[in-house]
DNA sequence: TCTTGACCTTACCATCGTGGTAAGCCCCAC
DNA sequence: GTGGGGCTTACCACGATGGTAAGGTCAAGA
């Protein structure tokens, strides 16, 4: 099958196909004489796998980590089980650093009484710094590559 | 003072300044004959204000709203509320998709025994679909400027 | 006075995953 | 043979941030 269809049946849009492709994730495709790609049954699967993967917030890097695991028949269970349990600790994080986030805005949205008049102790919270006065550059660890935008 | 002392004081690195100055997050600095921008107290006060929506998780564009109440006197501090608590709506569902992804991995993890022997129902999982064949491309409301990345 | 190093300037490039667009070729149905 | 849709590559864009390079400036010390 071409592209389109490939992407039909994976749920992987035709662009990101050729994108994973570019990055290695799957095998540079086969290409009839006029150029296309064309795909088997065994590409989709593939591409199946990347989808699921992908909405658990693996990143690309990830899931070349999780192919090479699903490709090697030898390889322990347990290694799996550790990439799967590693991407639940920087996910858990995640949640932590945006509850926190959500702690203090209702908080301070708490204190606001939200009527007509102008002054606003949320306005007043981020010019004076809420509760320590510089929460410190927040140590990034999960930066770009911790959860996809979506 | 010049830009890297407005940086140290504020929590804003002279590179952030210098973007925020170019996306009209904060008016064009003065400059001093030599080009040289420079800054006073209410411009570091300014940064700070930003600097802390950004820990909130606001983007750069929901702090320009958030600057126009801060500078506005006369504005009903319902209206700083409700920017505010639909950025909370915002965090909470990010919160409850990451969440989504830890209970799934979590099931799938604990049903892996995560020993030496490679049959792995984590992987099993991925290649199969995990409970929907496939969990539908995601409404994605939240894309790109939901949370930031760190 | 000259030098040195720290600071500033602009203009680029990269990240990550995704979407869009444009120019051009291909294929099938009518 | 023609039209519309699919395919190709090669770009640009997003958002927020970091990096680098090439060049101007400033202040302190020799």
């Amino acid at each position: 099958m071409n592209i389109g269809e490939a992407a039909k049946a994976s749920g992987v849009s035709a662009k990101m196909i050729r994108y994973y492709e570019q990055a290695g994730l799957i095998p540079q495709a086969a290409r009839r004489d006029t150029g296309y790609r064309y795909y088997g049954d065994n590409d989709v699967h593939r591409l199946r796998f990347i989808r699921r993967a992908r909405d658990l917030g693996f990143t690309v890097e990830q899931i070349g980590d999780l192919l090479s695991l699903w490709n090697d028949r030898s390889r322990a269970s347990a290694d799996v089980k550790a990439l799967a349990l590693g991407h639940v600790e920087a996910l858990r994080a995640k949640v932590a650093e945006i509850q926190g986030m959500i702690a203090t805005l209702e908080t301070l949205a708490a204190s606001c009484h939200g009527d007509d008049r102008p002054d606003c102790p949320i306005i007043a919270g981020l010019e004076e710094g809420i509760g320590s006065p510089l929460p410190r550059p927040a140590p990034r660890r999960f930066g770009k590559a911790g959860v996809p935008a979506s």
